[in-house]
DNA sequence: CGTTCACTTGACTTGGCTCAATTCAAGTGG
DNA sequence: CCACTTGAATTGAGCCAAGTCAAGTGAACG
């Protein structure tokens, strides 16, 4: 047998144009301020929720930042199965490749706005690359994290782990330790559960018995589907398999 | 129950000092021909096979490029199970971090060649950064495909993707095709089944029975237990996943 | 020639996947 | 306001790929 769900991975709305954003001046073109003279302007662009910034395979000519909102890039197998890489946030780097072409795809989970910038005048721009490469240096550490998550957690593991992502300030490098009187929390997820599988290497249906199991244990209630209260956060931390 | 080797991942040898290799101007410092006036010099180091160059936690000061040789990067859970996070070979860069803290460990698989730079002149030198750039977004892809292995491919896919990428030119972007007339190579995998399964997520166990597996469908011979001849490269392309 | 260390193989167990209903939430229209 | 539709999430039953545990094999070395 194969593996996962290769017949259950959606297959995004499919418009195989090469570059999706506008080219220069075409529409929402907001200028940067420079923070030097030679630097160069990035485009800034809104994209709605769930619209596709670029695919794996389109010509790389661009170099994109998120300035709000969350993008995931992901690849596909030839079969179907699908492996969200990235979650990325504001400040985020994507796009980077040594190819001509892009690595993987990359969707909005909200309505965000992200700015552009040329390629080759990234390259070009040693203060705009060094702003960029200390983002970059961060999503290597977290995709280090991510390959501990994909290689040897458990599925309640990599639950865990996931909902304490989503708590801001929590369980990081300078965590403050369980605060006392109700250390709780309220989390909105703002993905599927397709997506959250995709993401964890997991099921949908996987993904949804963790947190029956964790709703269980009384470790967090799902208030919304997509919010949950996580009744105490330093007790979820245990779970994570990183404490 | 936890899950895959919790106490099957060796621990190596501890002694947890903060700066494995010495610092500027105590052994084997050779200055490294600078671009430019400003150029920041590295220090060339020789590490032995198996020779620890950082640890996860040890304070980042200096960031590395591979020069000759081979390197890999892991992460360590509490209870002991390891996640080879990358294999890092001639002009791979490692210790980027945000933070003031290694997030892996390094340690070499064959006796090996580094170049350290100071961390706060690598970030100050613009020439220096767009340099290690370019290799820095080829470890980026390189993830994401690491990550989509770990979080969508079964066993034998995983082993079948790691024998190809130790065969120079095939699978690639710029794959040249199966070659007519006996489409074979001879690989040398340089890392025990433990540091295998590691990388792979799986267990030794499980790596081993895929060799076998792949010998048993006559796709490769195994010579001297580190070396493996594949008979038909394109055939065990196919069974990477990928095509 | 025995010790060691890495690898292989077999028997058994199990966590997570597959398949198949249900349930739930959010519209939509009569 | 209530039936109906639709898409997402939950839950259950059964199965299989990969993990665990335990021998056994084989090459390397003093």
């Amino acid at each position: 047998m194969k593996q996962p769900n290769a017949p259950r991975a959606q297959s995004p709305d499919t418009e195989p144009t090469n570059c999706r954003l506008p080219k220069s001046g075409e529409t929402s073109v907001t200028q940067q301020p420079s923070h030097r003279e030679e630097e160069p302007v990035g485009q800034r662009h809104r994209v709605g929720q769930h619209g596709h910034i670029f695919r794996e395979g389109d010509c790389a000519d661009r170099i994109y930042q998120v300035v709000d909102g969350a993008v995931m890039l992901y690849k596909l197998l030839p079969d179907g199965r699908r492996q969200v890489v990235e979650l990325l946030s504001a400040g985020d780097v994507f796009g980077l490749t040594p190819l001509p072409i892009f690595d993987c795809s990359a969707e909005t989970l909200v309505a965000s706005n992200v700015i552009a910038y040329d390629r080759a005048s990234v390259e070009n721009s040693p203060d705009l690359l060094r702003r960029l490469s200390a983002h970059v240096h961060a999503q290597l550490c977290a995709l280090h994290e991510h390959a501990v998550l994909l290689g040897r957690k458990s599925a309640l593991e990599r639950v865990a782990t996931f909902v304490m992502h989503c708590v801001p300030g929590r369980g990081g490098f300078e965590c403050a330790g369980p605060r006392a009187g109700g250390d709780s929390a309220i989390v909105r997820l703002g993905m599927t559960r397709q997506e959250i599988a995709d993401y964890l290497g997991l099921t949908l249906e996987t993904v949804s018995r963790a947190f029956s199991e964790l709703r269980r244990r009384g470790i967090i209630a799902i208030d919304k589907q997509e919010e949950v209260r996580v009744h105490d956060v330093c007790r979820m931390c245990q779970l994570t398999g990183a404490h």
